[in-house]
DNA sequence: CTTTTGACTAAATTATTAAAAAAGTCAAAG
DNA sequence: CTTTGACTTTTTTAATAATTTAGTCAAAAG
C-alpha cells in the first residue's frame, strides 16, 4: 500500500470514530483534520469533498460487515444457523454504527446522507445475493423446498429489517437505542426467521395457492 | 340517537373529509366549522379541543375498518383466505386514510398526531387479538400446527406492516403514494403471508430448534 | 512533484425576531 | 341548550441577521 492510500485510511478510520459517535451531520471536516493533526485543506487533498469521505467511510464499514459475515457463514452449512449468524452480525453492526443512520432507507437528512443511499443500495443488493446463494445451497442439499431463491432472499431481508421499525421508531426521541431495544429486535427477528425457515421447508406442499 | 350525538357525527364526517385529503395538521377548526356552516365556538361546544375531535375521527375510522374486516372474515374459514382478506381490507383503508399518517408508529409530528397514538395502539391490540383468534381457529381445525397464537399474530402483523416501509419511506417526497406503490406493498405482503402460512403449517416439525 | 498551510470565499445552518394564523375562551344573545 | 361576536393565548410561519462550515487557491515546505 502506498503513502496516499495509507493516509486515506487513517482519515477514514478517524472519521468513522466521530461519525459513529456524533453522527455525520454533527461532525465537521475541521474536527476530523484536528484529530489527525493536519489542517483542513490538507484533508481536501485526499478527499475532494465531505461526501466522498462519507462514501469511503460507509464503504469501509460495509466491507468490514461482509468480511465478518462471510467469515462466519463459511463455517456453517444449514440455513437455520446461517440465518442466525446473519442476524447476529447485523445486530452488531447496526448497533455499532447506529448514529450513521445507515438503516434509514429514505433519501432525506440532508444531501450528505443521500450519498450513503447509493452505497447502501449496493450493499443491499450484495446481501440479497448472499442470502439467495444460501437458500440455493439449502435447496440443493434438500433442506428447503424448491423456492425462488432470489425473491425469497429479498422478502426475508425486508421482513426482518421491517421488524425493527416497531422498536426503533417509537424511541427516536432518544439519541440512540439501548441494549434492550437491540435485543428485542433480535428476538423478534429470530422468531420470524424460524417461521420463515419452516415455511421454506414445506413451501409448495399446499399453500402456494395464495399467490 | 339524540341531537348532540347526531351533530357530533356530522362534525366527525366533515372532519374526516378534510383530514383524509389535507391531513390533520393542514386542517383548521375554522374550516371544519365553515364546512357545516357554523362558527368555530360552536364546534368547541361539541369537542373541547382539536385533539378530542381527532380522536373521535380515528375511532370512527377504526370502527369502520373492523366492521368491514369482521364482515369479510365471517364468510371464511381457512387461514389462507383470511390473511388475504385482511390484506385487502388493510390496503383499502391505509390507502384511503393515508394522509392521516395512521401507519406512523412514532409519537412525533406535533402533539395533535400524538393523540392518535393511544387510539391506534388500542386498534393494534384489537387487530392482534382478532388474528390470534383466526390462528387459534386454524389450530383447532388442524390447518396449522400448534403454535403460540398470540405471539404469531403479533409477529405476522408487524412483519407485513414492516414490509410497507421499504415502499413508502423512499417516496415520502410525494404527498401520497400512488396506486402502484400500494399494489407493490400488497404483492409483497401476499408473498410473505404465503411463506408465513406455510411456516405455521409445518412449524415444530424440526425447525423450532432455532428459538 | 507531492503535500501542507494560512488566508480566503461561498454556501449552508442556526438564532433572533416580527408577523400571521390558528387554537381556545367567554359573556351575552337566540 | 346552542350559537355567536369579540376576544386572548399559543403555535406556526416568514424574514433576516449572525455564525458556522464546506470548499478554494496561491504560495511555502518537504
Amino acid at each position: 500500500m502506498n503513502d496516499i492510500d495509507r493516509k486515506r485510511e487513517l482519515i477514514v478510520e478517524s472519521a468513522i470514530k466521530r461519525f459513529s459517535h456524533f453522527g455525520i451531520q454533527k461532525t465537521t471536516m475541521n474536527e476530523i483534520a484536528d484529530d489527525i493533526s493536519v489542517t483542513q485543506p490538507s484533508l481536501y487533498h485526499y478527499f475532494p469533498d465531505k461526501m466522498s469521505l462519507v462514501i469511503a467511510v460507509v464503504e469501509k464499514i460495509m466491507a468490514d460487515y461482509f468480511e465478518e459475515l462471510e467469515g462466519k457463514l463459511a463455517t456453517l452449512n444449514n440455513l437455520g444457523e446461517e440465518f442466525i449468524a446473519l442476524l447476529v452480525c447485523r445486530k452488531k453492526f447496526i448497533k455499532r454504527y447506529f448514529m450513521l443512520n445507515l438503516t434509514e432507507t429514505s433519501p432525506e437528512a440532508g444531501q450528505i446522507q443521500n450519498a450513503c443511499y447509493g452505497v447502501m443500495e449496493h450493499a443491499r443488493v450484495r446481501e440479497s445475493a448472499l442470502v439467495a446463494s444460501l437458500i440455493t445451497k439449502a435447496i440443493h442439499i434438500g433442506e428447503v423446498a424448491s423456492v425462488d431463491a432470489d425473491k425469497m432472499s429479498k422478502l426475508y431481508l425486508d421482513a426482518i429489517t421491517g421488524l425493527s421499525v416497531f422498536v426503533l421508531i417509537p424511541i427516536k426521541n432518544k439519541f440512540s437505542p439501548g441494549e434492550d431495544e437491540f435485543d428485542l429486535i433480535f428476538e423478534r427477528q429470530k422468531e420470524l426467521s424460524a417461521v420463515f425457515l419452516s415455511g421454506l421447508k414445506s413451501f409448495g406442499s399446499d399453500s402456494e395457492t395464495l399467490l
